[in-house]
DNA sequence: CTCAAGGTACGTCACTCATCGTACCTTCGG
DNA sequence: CCGAAGGTACGATGAGTGACGTACCTTGAG
């Protein structure tokens, strides 16, 4: 089956509420800003260890896709994800960085 | 009578789920948005004119007022809200401000 | 080749959420 | 005093969500 069945929305398409939405979720969150720490590191999903079943974090997968958070990349059995640094901070400067300040401890 | 059982959590208390939750409905971002524009002013509640009912209002003044966002003041048959300001930079610094600032259009 | 591992697709289930209507409470203006 | 207006309480409802299991696909290791 050919890939390029991800779909991303455009920059220009990424929506607020989407994006803040998907952010609520604390596991979505967690992945969320563990690539902010690295921003330009593409990192594979099954890298996360989500304490959740398989299907579960093929949803969230998709969530991140589809609000425009992460670009994810198929390659056959796994998944290589990235974090949209540049579009999201051209669309919302600063909230990945806030976010990711916030759900910092300390 | 108020009996002060309009509840608002403490700033430690104050949950970034429950926030980004609060700021992910267009209603409530739009709310929020606007008392950031004056962070210190207080407004009425009816002075937001949202195209619900009534009730769906009380909703929504509660998610915002349980999240932490707004501090919320009985004035017997009027409602008046201010942006807990403070708290919230303090709890997650900027997060407000980078909402408010990817809302606006311009 | 065989098979384990990562992901997806699909159906299900319980729960949450945004909305509404109606009834009721509280104040203020006549 | 009476009624309008702002809010709340409660219940209902339809849509969405996060979770699961199972079946299936794709690839790389053995």
């Amino acid at each position: 089956m050919a890939e390029g069945a991800l779909h991303h929305p455009a920059a220009e398409e990424i929506d607020l509420g989407a994006v803040l939405s998907a952010l609520a979720d604390p596991l979505r969150r967690r992945v969320v800003v563990e690539l902010a720490e690295r921003p330009d590191e593409e990192r594979l999903c099954a890298s996360f260890r989500l304490s959740v079943g398989k299907s579960t974090r093929t949803h969230h997968w998709r969530v991140l896709r589809e609000a425009g958070l992460v670009y994810q990349r198929d390659a056959g059995n796994r998944l290589w994800m990235r974090l949209r640094s540049e579009d999201l901070d051209r669309r919302f400067p600063g909230l990945i960085a806030a976010v990711a300040a916030a759900s910092r401890p300390s």
